[in-house]
DNA sequence: ACTTAACCGGAGTGGTCGGTCCGAATATAC
DNA sequence: GTATATTCGGACCGACCACTCCGGTTAAGT
């Protein structure tokens, strides 16, 4: 692979990050490329589909959240699971377009995002176990659950950005509700 | 308003929640207007704008949400509050229209949705202040963390639908947390 | 029953967006 | 420096979608 060609493909990634995290799935191709500073055949060549794109896009999104579990699964338990669900509440603009990924037409669902969601998930629970074994945790959660919460409040901040204070108390209340 | 043309706006906007509710926002005015039985003309004439649409269904079924918010006013404090939350949380699918109304082009917030949503909230409230009086509710906490974390676990529901027990699990820990 | 004003339906329009194609430009090997 | 394989760029195509327009239809008042 070229040179130029690899420092493209990446100047499209982060093009098309910042332009769903604005507009959704609903971002068009040609602003991605102007934005990138490329044309749209560049674009269309690296991903050859829109879905792609948007694959590809997430897939990055989650394996750098997953690579910042790791590296924090050497402090404190608690504090730890804390700041990870912060990051992903933080940067929840980018999973706003899961919404259209999972509907796609004809309802097929493509792999890798699952795989790389699946990654995630296991770096989740790989933090929330250790948290449940210095009792910070009740020991009766799943994964599951822990994961659709922190999902939904990303959510809904990407949604309508709310005020620091109601963001920070709502996860307040959520780590509550996980005490023992 | 003759008795035909009432009965079909009625059509309508139930066909456009069922839409909606499948497809977001992207769910064309053709599919809308062939499950009503109605020609597009017809649509158009109602709701001039698909953003009039758009905005009529959200409104509908905020205040359809209200309603029972009220009607839920005489009983328990806090079985009412939780019933409530299970059926926003239920009826999530509709709400994911929310993501794309509020990002409309050019940043405009349309009038009509935005009054729906606080009724909404004040019925919401007023329920929230009945359970926290009866000591159910921790007195610290206000309408707009509790508003947050319904709308994470609706929006996280509809994107991608959950378990029963997860689902039913998850909202336990946010009652958990919000309880003193 | 008859009139008429309101309503209905769907073919047609303009514009946008995903995706293609090929001539021009450029990086790399010798 | 030259050759050539690879990459770039944007005009172009087809599909889809929000929205318009007007001839035909029908409810409602008398």
């Amino acid at each position: 692979m070229r040179a130029d060609a690899q420092a493209n493909r990446d100047r499209i990634l982060e093009a098309a990050e910042a332009v769903f995290s604005e507009a959704g799935e609903t971002g068009s191709t040609d602003e991605i490329a102007r934005r990138a500073g490329v044309g749209i055949g560049t674009v269309f060549r690296h991903f050859p589909t829109k879905q792609d794109l948007v694959e590809a896009t997430v897939v990055r999104h989650f394996d750098e959240l997953a690579a910042q579990a790791r590296a924090l699964s050497a402090g404190d338990p608690a504090a730890a699971l804390r700041e990870l669900i912060e990051t992903m509440v933080g940067t929840a603009a980018t999973k706003i377009l899961l919404v259209g990924l999972l509907t796609d037409s004809s309802g097929r669902v493509p792999e890798a995002p699952v795989q790389a969601s699946q990654r995630l998930r296991r770096a989740v629970g790989t933090l929330l176990r250790r948290a449940q074994q210095d009792g910070a945790i009740r020991s009766d959660v799943s994964v599951d659950e822990v994961y659709l919460l922190v999902r939904g409040l990303a959510l809904a901040t990407a949604q309508r950005p709310a005020k620091h204070a109601t963001q920070r108390k709502a996860l307040d209340i959520v780590l509550a509700g996980l005490a023992p």
